[in-house]
DNA sequence: GGGACCATTGTGGATATCCGCAACCGGCCG
DNA sequence: CGGCCGGTTGCGGATATCCACAATGGTCCC
């Protein structure tokens, strides 16, 4: 649903700032969920319905940063906006290199913060698609036998098909079949189609 | 050459500072060039041998950070690290999403500055080589005239010679003597080969 | 006017690719 | 054991691609 991934997931363990922020953003339409630390989040396994996490830095257990470098190790890619009361320069400098979408201190001003949270959105939209179109080509992929990945790869490093037969020791007829077969997995009509595909990838 | 491109540029109007700096990387055995301000940078035309600019924010006329956008403005990518004597989050939030290698604070630790400015250099070599096939590809693809520009198009999307034909209204064997064009100017020997080429730029 | 470059086309043959039809073999599974 | 899957191969024909040789017409520039 683009609904479920658009919400704003807001972690603060400060219940005013907390509070605020969900009025914040209810008050201007965008759907919100808050939650009173990063802990109480990860458990209701709500994750995967956030398109924008704005996360406070210093909570009691997991800390923003944590739950942030968490989030990396299990490739939930999401963009995060922290919140910082003290100004901490090198903290913000390594959080954006990181891959954090912002770093905003308190006190910050809303008009402001709405626009890097709908920003942040877009951007999260933008990633999910993308993901969505190398996910289905990474499915496609793995639906190739071992040996169609091998002619695959000979018929991509632009090798001839009477080249790639006596390379795998087989008859020609042979590559014929399988390049067919990839052809036809892979959803395309010819080898420039395949190429083209694959290389939106990597 | 290697070296030249391997020199660390300090700009910074403190004296002291730039001195200290110099001093730093020669002891360690790098290139370095110092440099009292933005504008005595630029004037020299020694921008092109720099390979990791070492730039302090606050300085008279031309800023740390004008310079960077300057830079950027004009294409030349290279890493920056900004030298900063009092913490500004916003305005290191700010340096690192647009691109800036590093942010750092005075004082700082010297060992930490001169590895980041190597891991700056290896980045920027990195980027140079990379610029050199981008641009050499562009080169090629500037050789083709337009009409190759036409069929190219077409041959990479997959269209078969006979379609490019009566698409662009001419006969088949004029199709096959540019695409036979084609291959010899961009250096490939199979349509496959051309999309993987280009498939490397955007 | 002559030369360089580009686009165009033709002929004809050598190669390469694409496919339907048919078949054999080995491994795995119910 | 029989079926399914994957890899393999053969045959033959329809298409498509690649190329050497050869040639025409237009534009631009010295």
């Amino acid at each position: 649903m683009s609904a479920s991934e658009s919400q704003i997931f807001i972690v603060d363990d400060d219940d005013a700032i907390r509070d605020a922020l969900g009025w914040l953003f209810r008050s201007r339409g965008h759907a919100v969920r808050t939650w009173p630390s990063a802990e109480a989040l990860l458990d209701s396994g709500e994750i995967a319905h956030c398109g924008c996490l704005v996360l406070d830095i210093r909570m009691d257990g997991m800390s923003g940063l944590e739950l942030f470098g968490w989030l990396r190790e299990h490739s939930h890619t999401l963009p995060v906006i922290f919140l910082t009361g003290h100004g901490d320069v090198p903290m913000a400098v390594d959080a954006i290199k990181q891959g954090a979408f912002d770093f905003v201190e308190k006190p910050f001003n809303d008009n402001e913060l709405v626009d890097r949270a709908l920003a942040a959105l877009a951007m999260h939209r933008q990633q999910v698609s993308k993901r969505a179109a190398l996910q289905a080509i990474e499915e496609r992929v793995a639906q190739l036998t071992q040996r169609e990945i091998e002619v695959m790869e000979r018929v991509l490093a632009g090798q001839m098909n009477k080249v790639i037969a006596s390379d795998l020791g087989v008859t020609m007829r042979t590559v014929e079949v399988h390049r067919a077969r990839i052809f036809e997995k892979m959803g395309v009509r010819s080898a420039v189609e395949l190429a083209q595909v694959l290389a939106t990838r990597k």
